[in-house]
RNA sequence: GGCGACAUAGCCAAGUGGUAAGGCAGAGGUCUGCAAAACCUUUAUUCCCCGGUUCAAAUCCGGGUGUCGCCUCCA
């Protein structure tokens, strides 16, 4: 399987440490407001790698963090708490804020198909092994105290800027609002690894540590995180674009200046969803969450299909245009299922199921080219083989796309026969059916005027009529 | 200013040197009294621009342009 990796900045062939085994890590959401539909395209997309690891047949382990803690809106000591400003907002304390937004998180991506990592772990949890890879790093040299907090001194470093050909000296600091240079600093791009003093008195959660009471800076968590539960090395660090720097930027430097050795093989980010106006954001400009859009009308898995349309490696643009597109087409493909499923099922051709197999797989090793991949479930659809075939294929691709095709088709086909089977022990249905019985007659009648009169009228109650070979079906609003 | 990614029809996109997949929307048709659905047909002589390499370039090389991201809050 071939996986573009940031860090060789082109694709590679995926070879794990382990044979068999695969160690995937996830910077988990930062648990002060709802995620919005950009943060969760990431999730998916990551979600998609998961799985197609382990439809390959790894042996996977995901875990992923929540930063529950000092996830300050600077990394100078100016900045404010992002936790801290989400309680303050809400009047509620940090913990049941954090408690809170977790629950949030984990609904949303329940809506969407999006597995629960195997290990998710709040940073709270793990301050022992912060501070014990803190004195690590002060042991070894590569970590100084100044002004009462802990830094790290890159310019102990090899090489710092991994990601990206950055010139210290070309950097802007200061190039967004709100961001000042901290004077503690030994080198520009040093950062902070343990707070003590800040300016933020109520910070509510505090820790003991060897150099006072304080708490962590942010990027130690993940390396952290990830060395407790995965060990000393992982295959696989996934994230959004926007963290390749600073944070996995930092996350490698401390993690193999603490470990003095090669730490993750394989870095994986996922490219941003844009608005027309720009990127999304939780400040400016339409708030869009999961909630939102089922308010809309829009079914969870719609939005996970339309993310699947599109590579992971390019930013996405998000308007309701779009969503309606592809509401309409897995609304098409639904359908299909559901005829597919009201045939004479047959034997699987183990021959035609090998062959949309291959495309599938072909697609998704490519980079998970999941454009592709939802090509190769319209390709299923038109193999010349038997339904049961195809429902087969569609299945086994849903244990990667995740998109509950056939689980749809069967509850439309469900709600389709209970309509018809219901008894007219509801006025309201019952008039319905003797409105039918009545258009029905009129049009036998060849009296159009009044069949159109009868829809016209049961319309405006919400009811649908549709005229198909097997007869007159409603739907109910 | 520096660094990086991307650029293919109205929209989403595939394509990794051999002559432009697929989906949505649109148009025309079949079927229906009409709708709806379904089905069939159709929609880029050209891939941001300009050079170059080659028998052959959307694909490779050089130079531009544009969009987005990062340069200490973001996924």
């Amino acid at each position: 399987m071939l996986l573009y990796n940031s860090l060789t900045r082109k694709r590679d062939e995926f070879i794990p440490n382990e044979p068999g085994k695969v160690s995937l890590y996830t910077c988990g959401p930062t648990v002060y407001h709802y995620a919005h539909i950009g943060n969760l395209r990431s999730y998916i997309m990551e979600d998609i790698l998961e799985k197609y690891l382990r439809y390959a047949g790894y042996d996977v382990t995901r875990v992923m963090n929540i930063t529950d803690v000092g996830h300050l809106t600077s990394d100078a000591d100016t900045g404010e708490d992002k936790m801290l400003k989400g309680a303050k907002r809400e009047k509620k304390t940090v913990m049941e804020i954090a408690k809170f937004y977790t629950d949030a998180f984990f609904a949303d991506c329940a809506k969407l198909n999006i597995k629960t990592p195997d290990v998710v772990a709040p940073a709270t949890g793990c301050i022992d092994e912060f501070i014990h890879v803190i004195e690590g790093l002060l042991e070894k040299g590569f970590a100084y105290e100044a002004g009462g907090n802990i830094y790290f001194d890159t310019s102990k470093l090899k090489q710092y800027y991994v990601f990206n050909d950055f010139k210290e000296e070309d950097l802007e600091v200061g190039v967004r609002d709100g961001v000042e240079e901290d004077g503690n600093k030994k080198n520009k791009a040093d950062f902070v690894l343990w707070f003590t003093k800040s300016k933020f008195d109520d910070q509510e959660l505090k820790w003991d540590s060897p150099w006072g009471i304080g708490y962590p800076g942010w990027h130690i968590e993940c390396s952290c995180i990830s060395m407790k539960h995965l060990g000393e090395t992982l295959d696989i660090h996934c994230g959004g674009i926007d963290n390749a720097f600073p944070h996995h930027t930092n996350e490698i430097a401390q993690s193999e200046a603490f470990l003095g050795h090669k730490w993750c093989n394989y870095w994986f980010h996922v490219h941003h969803l844009n608005t027309n106006s720009g990127e999304m954001s939780k400040s400016s400009g339409e708030f869009l969450t999961v909630s939102l859009l089922e308010e809309k009308g829009y079914d969870p898995l719609v939005y996970r299909f339309f993310c699947l349309g599109s590579h992971y490696r390019k930013s996405l643009v998000f308007s309701y245009e779009n969503l309606d597109n592809a509401a309409s087409a897995y609304k098409k493909l639904v359908a299909k299922i559901v005829s597919l499923l009201r045939e004479d099922a047959g034997e699987i051709d183990s021959e035609a199921f090998d062959e949309g197999k291959a495309k599938f797989t072909a697609a998704l090793d490519n980079d998970l080219n999941t454009s592709l991949a939802v090509t190769a479930l319209y390709d299923a659809l038109k193999l010349k083989t038997t339904p049961a075939t195809k429902i087969a294929l569609i299945n086994d691709f849903d244990r990667v796309l995740g998109l509950d095709l056939v689980k749809a088709a069967e509850k439309q086909m469900a709600t389709e026969d209970e309509a018809k089977a219901t008894v007219s022990d509801d006025p309201f249905i019952r008039e319905i059916e003797e409105k039918i019985a009545e258009r029905i007659a009129a049009k036998k009648a060849k009296n159009y005027a009044r069949a159109d009169e009868i829809r016209a009228e049961l319309s405006a109650k919400g009811v649908t009529l549709i005229d198909t070979a097997q007869g007159t079906q409603y739907t109910i609003q």
